[in-house]
RNA sequence: GUCCCGUUCGUCUAGAGGUUAGGACACUGGCCUUUCACGCCGGUAACAGGAGUUCAAUUCUCCUACGGGACGCCA
């Protein structure tokens, strides 16, 4: 039998960083075992539905490579299905009509919490033998089996047990004649051939419920794994308030998605002391059944650290994209990709981030420096500078080639014609070129920054050196 | 409140009835060095508490504490 599996995001917001891991722990698996991913949307509370909210779902999946092999479905497209199957419980007693209003059902609640009771629905109109009155508003109810219990084998969770007097008669149909998610989830689970469901556990006890109506219906009862929460850095269930923001703020912020897939497979699962994985790895290695049952809690500091490792692994070519988008967002537009092809394996271990990287390479293609960073200034631009910095400069000029041989050489010459430490002239050199005290070797700075650019910065470096040198006087 | 689940360095985790309790991030000392990184070597740091089973428990059982989840005509 062929694995399916389903990814049932509800489209009521962006694709957070927990979702996302559903999504990632659900396809991984199913690419370890050769089946087929399934997308189905559910929607089948109207009310809080939003398109633009499936969009978001759909765009984050396809950034983290999580595209699935069948759908998007829309479950409120099966919604006649569902109410079918709702009626053929009726008819076969297995459900029935309940009358009872919200307030009553409030009072109900209140009163059972009140009483030390877990709050649950009582059955009273499961022996109804008629409506109280012929137009009363109903919904309909699962008639439940009272005694005995559900047991199931989760791959995750284990042996999971729950009596079935715990649970209460819950409803199918609400009072506006609309499928509820319990009843919608067994059809379609069922129809659509599911027979993993991977989920989080905060589903762990809806399960025993949509299992006792597999088999009221006689439907073969799919196998559960149900994940271990993500919490935030509070400890809490990620949510709104506390950093549950879009996966795909972490591409504005400069993560590549196998990095970010990399951390959160790492969360909960692991493999010998690996900790850097790439994309096929993870489909190859990773089985649902070796993850662990305890939550864990987002840490962005090991992310950034996972990150600077797969970008350090990348091929330039498959980080040009990200550089581009990056340097877009700061105002840095038509560079030639080719040539940032070159550039790029300068940067790749000095930049956790690409917003990172972004910036470090914009000194090679603006035309205004901004002004030196202060504290490089205060600590490379040194008067005794100005005569080897010109020195550098003239040397530079009339050099015949400009490669990093050449370049190598003319530092060379100058260090020994001043008689001068590599520091003293390596550093006022990168604080005129890049307006920073750091950036990849000296050598490799000149020649990517060029021959003109180079020159025009080194000049200036030497006026500013000499104002200042003015100015001391 | 009721039911369910969890608890190994600050964080992610490995681990087995007998280990110097391993690795990684972070932090930190050093090396390398033209800067920043990378890399390398080292350091600090954990079995929640209490009973029981056992020659032996952090590992098995129970209780407590703490944390989390679920208790909707939401999904």
């Amino acid at each position: 039998m062929t694995l399916r599996t389903r990814f049932a995001p509800s489209p009521t917001g962006f694709l957070h960083i927990g979702g996302a891991r559903t999504a990632l722990f659900c396809h991984l698996h199913t690419r370890h075992y050769g089946g087929t991913t399934i997308l189905r949307v559910e929607d089948t509370d109207i009310e809080r539905t939003k398109q633009e909210a499936v969009e978001a779902i759909l765009e984050g999946m396809r950034w983290l490579g999580l595209e699935p092999d069948e759908g998007p479905y829309y479950q409120s497209a099966n919604s006649q299905k569902h109410l079918d199957i709702a009626d053929q419980l009726l008819i076969a007693e297995q459900a029935y009509r309940c009358y009872c209003s919200k307030e009553v059902l409030d009072q109900m609640r209140d009163e059972q919490r009140a009483s030390g009771l877990k709050p649950r629905y009582d059955g009273r109109c499961s022996k109804l033998k008629s409506a109280p009155s012929p137009d009363a508003p109903f919904v309909i109810r699962f008639r439940r089996p009272k005694v005995g219990e559900v047991i199931w084998q989760d791959k995750i969770q284990g042996e999971v047990r729950v009596r079935n007097d715990e649970l209460d008669d819950l409803i199918l149909v609400r009072s506006d004649g609309t499928p509820t998610y319990n009843l919608a989830v067994v059809v379609d689970d069922h129809n659509m051939g599911i027979n993993l469901v991977i989920r989080g556990e905060d589903h762990l006890s809806n399960t025993p419920r949509q299992i006792q109506l597999f088999e009221a219906l006689a439907w073969d009862v799919p196998d559960y794994a149900h994940m271990p929460l993500l919490h935030g850095e509070d400890g809490a269930k990620l949510s709104k308030r506390h950093g549950a923001v879009s996966v795909l703020s972490f591409r504005e912020e400069g993560f590549l998605a196998s990095a970010v897939n990399n951390y959160l497979v790492r969360l909960g699962w692991s493999h010998g002391d690996q900790e850097i994985f790439t994309t096929k790895e993870m489909e190859e290695l990773f089985d649902i059944c070796e993850v662990g049952r305890s939550a864990a809690i987002f840490n962005s500091d090991k992310l950034l650290w996972i990150n600077s490792h797969h970008i350090m692994d990348a091929q330039p070519e498959d980080l040009v994209d990200e550089l581009i988008y990056q340097l877009k967002l700061i105002n840095i537009e038509d560079v030639d990709k080719k040539r940032l092809i070159e550039i790029i394996p300068e940067f790749q271990e000095r930049s956790k981030t690409m917003v990172e990287m972004a910036q470090k390479v914009s000194f090679l293609f603006v035309d205004e420096l901004p002004e030196y960073e202060p504290s490089a200034a205060k600590k490379h631009m040194k008067i005794a500078a100005i005569d080897p910095l010109s020195e550098l400069t003239k040397r530079l000029e009339s050099c015949p080639e400009w490669d990093i041989d050449s370049i190598e050489k003319v530092f060379k010459s100058v260090l020994d014609a001043y008689e001068i430490k590599m520091v003293k002239l390596a550093q006022p050199v990168r604080v005129a070129l890049t307006a920073t005290a750091t950036s990849p070797g000296i050598y490799e700075t000149v020649f990517m920054l060029g021959r003109l650019k180079t020159i025009s910065r080194l000049q200036a470096g030497v006026i500013f050196l000499e104002e200042k040198a003015a100015a001391t006087e």
